[in-house]
RNA sequence: GGGCUUGUAGCUCAGUCAGGGAGAGCGACGGACUCUUAAUCCGUCGGUCGGGGGUUCAACUCCCUCCAAGCCCGCCA
């Protein structure tokens, strides 16, 4: 079926599906849900250039579940683009938003999360109410306000994800007259407004104006307007405070006339504005505003506004380590974070996938993810197997997926390179990648250097998850107690190597020499832990010192360092 | 209570739009490599496709119903 419904409305599940509208070019088999959204997009008849929008509140963190609002729309820019549109991808932070309830944890300049204890809370709780953009940076770290340090994270997480966003503060838009217009037209059809907003909110009543001043004395936001003037462009209110959850805010009692840019829309009517404003032809949302904003935002965009509302496309949630993602319960990660651990290119691939299947993102098992992402990319080359759909997916999807379709890189499986991160040498960690076959006399310098990256991040996601990848090389000989056929075979062991041999031979030696010695190979193994590791198990045992110097070795096993 | 979305192997996910073979990777188990020790290779096991009903020659796929989870249905965003 079409996306579009009888009277016009599309329904914000169906795009993007595979199910929607094929843009009557005759193949509605797109691989990639992006061509789908296209499609829809195109079958607009849209003016240069197509904009597409994101846009979040700027509260509590910036987290990874906040990046659905800029990749998905980035994935389908990158499409139109191809296809030989001009494309603006604008991000609002809609900082003209109150301040309602302090959140639990803040996300700092770095992106690393920290509690609100760390930062100067009570200066924070002071500004309940009051826009986003008037309150003060928590971290004073040069930033104008709250809203702008967040603005910043989530820019800067958009260029280390190298998307293209242009960052637009709502605040600014009424500050700029950017908004003037619209919300006169908004109160002037104040009836319909009522009417239309009315059906979905039972608060609105006759006395409901869609416009909140902000004070000229304490900077609050208020819903208390005694009257409006359209002609004037003034709306005279109380600063009598405002609702904040299941709280009520005491405002400072001024009276004063507000003009159109000092106030804002309420959030149901800013968003069809936003719209309007900034002309916007597709907008991915989360499912949490599928059944009351969007509806809402349609008929506003049509009863008063007189426009239509771009294609949206509603995105199925994913859950972090198996839960929902939580700012007030500090259940979350940020992008920062999750890049120290995995590439780019592979995080753009987690979003790559269908939007509308609620996903897991399970930091213990992101070499799960990268083992996917290795599969995805060989399979754009024509190296997977014969699964036609996700090859098919592939050939698509992958060059929007990284930054650069480039042959020959090398990706090092995940867990082998949190093996290699067991050691802080360079040269080891080439040599034992050599040795493996993931390097070759053909490999070029840039594929190494890549190729070393996900070492230093897959260990850092041992050290994170401590899981059965995070030992260290000791270089300090660790406390041991062994039996005397144990040392007596640890004894034969570094002659064996000193006598220069390569890892493989050290690791049947190993075995060998646990048997003349009439010691259990398990234990024999574990004394080998103990002395490198510290630890009852390890790596592959012989590779491993085979790729260590060998003076340091032999030392080792003698435990005289 | 009503609406929307999601539910496929132990885990992560394809496949559902357009009905016909239940799949991949990882894990587990077994084996190979002069070698029980996490990086190589081969193999095996593993699913009543959330449950039930219906339509059909044929249902993971379409329809109905029930269950579970999330979201919306107050305010706010």
């Amino acid at each position: 079926m079409s996306a579009d419904s009888e009277d016009g409305t599309i329904d914000p599940h169906e795009v993007g599906s595979r199910g929607g509208d094929d843009g009557g070019d005759g193949d509605a088999h797109h691989a990639f849900w992006a061509d789908e959204v296209a499609d829809a997009v195109e079958a607009r008849d849209p003016d240069e250039p197509i904009v597409i929008k994101g846009g979040v509140s700027p509260s509590g963190i910036a987290h990874i579940g906040n990046f659905n609002e800029i990749i998905r729309g980035y994935f389908v820019a990158a499409v139109l683009r191809e296809r030989g549109h001009e494309v603006r991808q604008v991000f609002t932070s809609d900082d003209k938003d109150a301040l309602r309830k302090l959140p639990r944890t803040l996300a700092d300049t770095d992106g690393d999360i920290v509690e609100l204890g760390d930062v100067n809370a009570g200066a924070l709780g002071q500004n309940l109410g009051k826009p986003y953009t008037d309150i003060p940076d928590p971290f004073e770290d040069g930033h104008d306000s709250y809203a702008a340090h967040f603005a910043a994270l989530l820019s800067a997480d958009a260029e280390a994800l190298g998307i293209p966003v242009e960052m637009v503060s709502n605040t600014e838009l009424y500050a700029d007259g950017t908004f003037d217009e619209v919300v006169e037209r908004v109160l002037r059809n104040a009836d319909a407004a009522r009417d239309t907003l009315g059906e979905y909110q039972d608060k609105v009543d006759e006395d409901y104006v869609p416009f909140m001043p902000q004070c000229s004395e304490c900077g609050m936001l208020t819903q208390d307007v005694i009257e409006v003037d359209v002609d004037a462009r003034e709306v005279h209110y109380r600063c009598s405070g405002i609702e904040a959850g299941d709280r009520f805010m005491e405002g400072c009692g001024h009276e004063g006339v507000a003009s159109f840019r000092e106030g804002k829309l309420p959030w149901r009517f800013e968003w069809p504005a936003q719209w309007e404003v900034l002309g916007v032809d597709f907008e991915p949302f989360g499912k949490d505003h599928a059944e009351g904003s969007w509806p809402s935002g349609v008929d506003i965009a049509r009863e008063v506004l007189g426009n239509d509302p771009p294609v949206p496309m509603v995105y199925e949630w994913f859950t972090l380590n198996g839960e929902s993602l939580s700012s007030s319960e500090g259940h979350v990660v940020t992008v920062q974070e999750v890049l120290d651990l995995i590439e780019p290119e592979v995080l753009r691939y987690f979003f790559a996938r269908n939007p509308k299947k609620a996903k897991d993102f399970d930091i213990e098992r992101l070499d799960q993810l990268v083992n996917e992402f290795d599969r995805f990319e060989r399979a754009y080359f024509g190296e997977e197997g014969p699964d036609e759909r996700f090859a098919a997916f592939a050939e698509r999807a992958y060059p929007f997926v990284v930054d650069e379709v480039r042959e020959g890189r090398v990706r090092l499986p995940y867990t082998f390179a949190a093996v290699l991160g067991m050691v802080d040498d360079r040269e080891f960690r080439i040599q034992l990648a050599r040795d493996e076959g993931h390097f070759t006399e053909d490999t070029p310098e840039w594929a190494i250097e890549d190729a070393l990256e996900r070492v230093e991040r897959a260990r850092r996601w041992a050290e994170r998850c401590d899981n059965e990848y995070n030992y260290r090389l000791q270089s300090e000989l660790p406390d041991h107690d062994f039996d005397a056929d144990v040392e007596a075979a640890l004894e034969d062991l570094a002659d064996f190597v000193a006598d220069g041999h390569d890892g493989e031979a050290i690791q049947g030696e190993i075995y060998e020499t646990a048997r003349r010695h009439d010691v259990e190979v398990g234990d024999f193994f574990a004394a080998g832990y103990r002395l490198f590791f510290d630890e009852t198990q390890g790596p592959r045992l012989g590779e491993f010192l085979g790729e260590l110097e060998r003076e340091f070795v032999v030392d080792r096993l003698r435990r005289e360092a």
